[in-house]
DNA sequence: CTAACATTTCGGCTATGACCGAAACATGGC
DNA sequence: GCCATGTTTCGGTCATAGCCGAAATGTTAG
């Protein structure tokens, strides 16, 4: 019989969202080196490490070396259980969570040039886009810097795969709502899609909006210097 | 599908020693009410109540009001199902946790007279009821005050039924590792009994010793101030 | 109606955990 | 042997969660 202070513990443990993104990844994959892990979770290098050792401290996962990779997969069954039994809590209680930023925020929504990110996520995009030399404002229009191509590939975004499609990439589009201009093109419907997989942004069904969460604040704020509040 | 964030989440709920108490009372009860549940987790009323709206409003727990109280209840089986996997894991972990106190600093054995407390805890709880008024060192020997029969009903250790019972209440015995006088009787027993369900102490298997857990070594200072080091 | 009980709210305090960059260490490829 | 890659360690920063007492609020018993 276990006692209270190591159920909660355990249950600490995967009350964080980097270390519970890395359970779900081992959980779906099987196992997964540190350097998958680090990705998946989106931390640095030493975060992830750190965040492995707790783990393997507190008996959820086990390591093995093969050359210079540490591979990780979950100690037992039971810990994939544990993840499934508070995966089915956690989508019968608010789907936000008891904290969020407000609705109005962000907006996607589909038009004749293709997706759109509205709203202060999309104007701040664009600008921090722009800003950064990802996009170039050319005499051809809207395109995308060589360094910015790269940097677009590492967060996961196939530019090339979007060029190759008859959609148009890039947009400009003005926007009424912050009287500046946001991004458009299936560039944009690409860095939606990578958003809700992160769990930066989520759908709101039957709407066009979105809801951006707090990781996806703080990943905006750090990554794109786009300031969110939070909300009550 | 929950989102990573909400499940975390759900997780981090349980992750707190004091909520993690409440949510076990509630699986094992059905039902409890703030009062007993403030009780149940050795905290403030004020922090109870922070904890239980949390739980509420995170889809754990549901609430009914009668009269001046407000009774709990976990709100599915699946929130059952996930403490229950937690306690699987929990137990098939390192059995105390990344965090203990050194295994000696507390004994419990029995002897001629009855259960012991010897040790550091032993002899600090010996010293801490006599000083604070609960024990009386009399011409009969050691006996409880008045006052003290109630203050150890509400950590409750029921006094009178082990009074009726043939075996000795109190006794001092002389500890060797201290150089100080111990607790001996039924009332260490039972008191012992009492850390043990609130996980402030945990039994050794194969051994007399005990463990004061984070959580006891707080208590213990708090309410009896022996002070414990948190050791590597 | 008043006192007692149950519970909540609020402001404040403190410990701690997550995060990171820089440096260090381990391993493999050339 | 050197360089690149993967990973860990360590010192530091900062946000926040848990805790509480005091006061306030709600309900009931007498």
């Amino acid at each position: 019989m276990a006692s209270i202070l190591s159920i909660a513990e355990v249950a600490a443990m995967i009350g964080d969202p980097a270390r519970a993104n890395m359970l779900f990844t081992l959980k779906d994959s099987g196992a997964a080196s540190a350097g998958d892990l680090t990705r998946s979770a989106n931390v640095a290098p030493s975060t992830a490490s750190e965040h492995l050792a707790k783990m393997t401290e507190a008996g959820l996962i086990a390591v093995t070396r093969s050359g210079r990779n540490r591979y990780y997969r979950l100690t037992t069954e039971r810990v994939a259980d544990v993840l499934e039994g508070l995966e089915k809590v956690a989508a019968r209680t608010r789907p936000d969570g008891p904290e969020t930023l407000r609705n109005d925020e962000a907006t996607l929504h589909a038009r004749g040039c293709g997706d759109h990110i509205s709203g202060r996520l999309g104007v701040g995009l664009a600008e921090a886009l722009i800003g950064n030399g990802t996009l170039r404002h050319g005499q051809g229009g809207l395109t995308v810097s060589d360094t910015g191509r790269i940097a677009l590939n590492d967060l996961g975004v196939d530019v090339s795969t979007l060029e190759s499609a008859p959609r148009k990439l890039l947009a400009l589009c003005h926007d009424w709502s912050e009287d500046a201009f946001h991004l458009g093109g299936s560039l944009a419907g690409a860095l939606l899609q990578n958003f809700v997989s992160r769990d930066w942004v989520r759908r709101n069904r039957g709407s066009h909006t979105v809801l951006v969460t707090p990781t996806g604040a703080a990943a905006f704020k750090k990554r794109f210097g786009i300031a969110y509040r939070v909300t009550a």
